[in-house]
DNA sequence: ATGGTTGAATGTCAA
């Protein structure tokens, strides 16, 4: 199985850079965020011509996540299941060849202190508990998505610069520890210990591809069941480099089953 | 350089 992440940063404009992909690399299947359209506005038939049933939960202007797969997706779940957070469209869940799947947008934070910062640490602690509440490490779980946190001083550029900015700071850290204490691996990671690949670019920072400067935020965790099965991860920095790219580029995790 | 770029939307916010 191909599983592959990617924050579109608007699926509707990235629809040339997304069939191409699609195209040539043929994942089985794909979380994106980001989609920034409505369900009844999504592009479906570019995708169901390609193969792939469509799993939808997004809104208007911002925000927005969804799974394509060539597999069966069934058991879709949408946001928390409760009311305690706003009614944002950051997390659908779904159950795909056995494998439970669990595709987020992690609010970025936007300045540490802020009303956004706030609610981006509540959103972590409530996925944490999200976890507990309707999954077990023992069954095969997959986490993937914008986790907008470069969780190690080789994750971003000039970390010892960044340390205690957003996407940088020891209480987005604490936060992350307590979701993967539930029993997750960060696939990239646990396969290349000392890599430095980055998955998101700033398109204020100029020529930040060229410079190297950019992030390591999107990831694909999983239980122990399937750590042994994660043959590699692939981050593809080309395709960041085309024409009309989102800011963040595909990240894939190829699983021997 | 408190800028820069992109996308939703058509003001200006979010990232």
């Amino acid at each position: 199985m191909k599983i592959c992440t990617y924050n579109a940063a608007s699926v509707r404009a990235r629809l040339p850079r997304l069939l191409e992909w699609l195209d040539e690399n043929e994942p089985d299947v794909v979380a994106i965020q980001e989609t920034k359209v409505e369900n009844d506005k999504f592009p479906v038939e570019e995708f169901e011509a390609r193969g792939y049933e469509l799993a939808l939960n997004g809104q208007k202007s911002w925000n927005g996540v969804c799974f394509l797969s060539r597999l069966p997706i069934d058991n879709v779940q949408i946001g928390f299941g409760d009311e305690l957070m706003p009614q944002d469209a950051r997390v659908i869940s779904a159950t795909i060849s056995g494998i439970e799947i669990i595709n987020t947008y992690v609010p970025n934070g936007n300045t540490v202190g802020s009303d956004k910062w706030v609610y981006k640490m509540a959103w972590l602690e409530r996925f944490a508990r999200l976890l507990r509440e309707r999954y077990s490490p023992q069954a095969p779980v997959i986490w993937l998505g914008d986790i907008n946190i470069a969780p190690t001083g080789i994750d971003v550029y000039e970390s010892d610069r960044k340390l205690g900015m957003v996407g940088h700071h020891p209480d987005e850290f604490s936060r992350l520890d307590r979701i993967v204490d539930f029993g997750l691996t960060d696939t990239y990671r646990h396969l290349y210990p000392t890599e430095v690949e980055y998955t998101f670019w700033d398109f204020t920072v100029p020529r930040a591809v060229d410079r190297k400067l950019g992030w390591r935020i999107d990831h694909i965790y999983v239980t122990e069941p399937l750590v042994g099965l994660v043959k590699d991860v692939e981050i593809d920095l080309a395709a960041r480099k085309l024409e009309k790219p989102s800011d963040h580029t595909f990240v894939t995790a190829r699983l021997d089953l």
